[in-house]
DNA sequence: AACACCATTTTTATCGATCAAATGGGATTA
DNA sequence: TAATCCCATTTGATCGATAAAAATGGTGTT
């Protein structure tokens, strides 16, 4: 028994790779901001050389980009690497959802259907702060995109579409925060884009749900960037 | 000016991974073994922090993988998981020669052209050595692929490529100093394969130069460990 | 004879201090 | 006055030592 234990990130230099992620995810770390080692081991108290670590490992997560010999920078973002992100994460998605749709068991489905049970419920459920509900509807909706392609057969790919949406989450989160007046209408909207994807890979419906995926990916990626530069 | 510069890898935990890497590549840590930072440090010569902080940096690009608080262990290979590469590679590399083929500009004709032309240069020039023709074929046969779809525009999927390439070579060096005496043959199949790739994509025929690629690809994937387990 | 427990030994993880590079400011010169 | 060079300061990178954890081997008991 192994029990739930998932983040089960013991060491310093993985507690440190999760503070800092979560710094940057949050927004406490702007893009392009230079990462101060020293500040940071006030900050978190953790130590010198466990928080270089750590942060050496978000490298190829992409968070962040190691300079020559001058430290850490936040990676920067733009409305071009939003659409890099969403464009990446096309053709893998629906590759990975394709394929789950061919595998995928009774007990996909059962996570499916309880996922998309809980997203619909924190959608309706009124968020309260809007720091507070970025965070608890991004944990419902990442797990319902995970469950859905959860059957694909292919770590690999879960691993790349994790990391992509983990991306995405930065910008996600500068959305919310900028205009959640907007947000509720196109949360209805989004809902119902998710109950059809849902009923459409559990009644396997590869191609049609292939379509309502990438619908559903492409029309996300503007709007954040409306007001800036 | 910064002249070129393309592996500017001047600290000394950047050293680090790039030569925890090749060792890995190159089969002299095998898969599964557990790495021993002290013998590394002797070996190397490299301090065991800025070592530990390479070796971190392998994690996400599937190098490695760290335990709880038992180091590191070089990722297993299996044929599972060479499947599993190929499987990820083909929906991404698919979408960025989409892209590249609708992107792609003469320069990046020419630098297909070029690197085919490399590539069956090195594949007729006779390899002497078996780990050195390994080594050289994998550079331009790297190249190639790269040059195919450097025009896509999406810093992300050429990024996401260059790992999973990466991590195919493991098995492709494995292939090659298992059995090279059938492996001429099979080349001359495979420069055909090149050849009609490059002429498919410069003559922007996307769907043709798709279903070759995949073609190319899932041939790929068999007889590595047709003796093992 | 097998199992569990404890001491030993190996190995990893971490800290504090040192070293080296880069940055910015100030003075000097053209 | 503007540009350049040099020096001081800041910040990042690295090392050596220490502390903590886990693996190992042996011993005693049931």
């Amino acid at each position: 028994m192994e029990d739930i234990a998932a983040k089960g990130a013991d060491t310093q230099a993985a507690i440190a790779a999760e503070t800092i992620s979560t710094m940057i995810l949050s927004g406490d770390l702007k893009g392009g901001e230079r990462l101060n080692i020293r500040d940071l081991v006030k900050q978190t108290g953790i130590g010198a050389t466990p928080l270089r670590e750590g942060v050496s490992r978000l490298i190829d997560r992409g968070f962040v980009k190691a300079l020559d010999r001058r430290g850490f920078r936040v990676t920067e973002t733009s409305a071009e690497d939003l659409e890099d992100i969403m464009r990446t994460r096309l053709p893998l998605e629906s590759e990975a959802l394709r394929l789950a749709i061919e595998k995928g068991d009774d007990q996909w489905e059962a996570q499916i259907v309880s996922t998309l049970h809980r997203l619909v419920n924190f959608m309706n459920w009124a968020p309260h702060d809007p720091r507070e509900a970025a965070l608890g509807f991004d944990a419902v909706h990442k797990a319902f995109h995970t469950a859905l392609i959860s059957a694909c057969g292919s770590e690999r790919m879960l691993a790349f579409l994790d990391m992509l949406y983990d991306q995405g989450f930065r910008y996600r989160h500068l959305m919310l925060t900028h205009h959640d007046p907007r947000q509720r209408l196109q949360g209805a909207q989004r809902i119902e884009e998710h109950n059809v994807l849902a009923e459409l890979a559990i009644k396997r419906k590869p191609r049609e749900a292939v379509e309502a995926l990438q619908r559903h990916l492409s029309t996300f990626s503007g709007d954040v960037f409306k007001d800036k530069s």
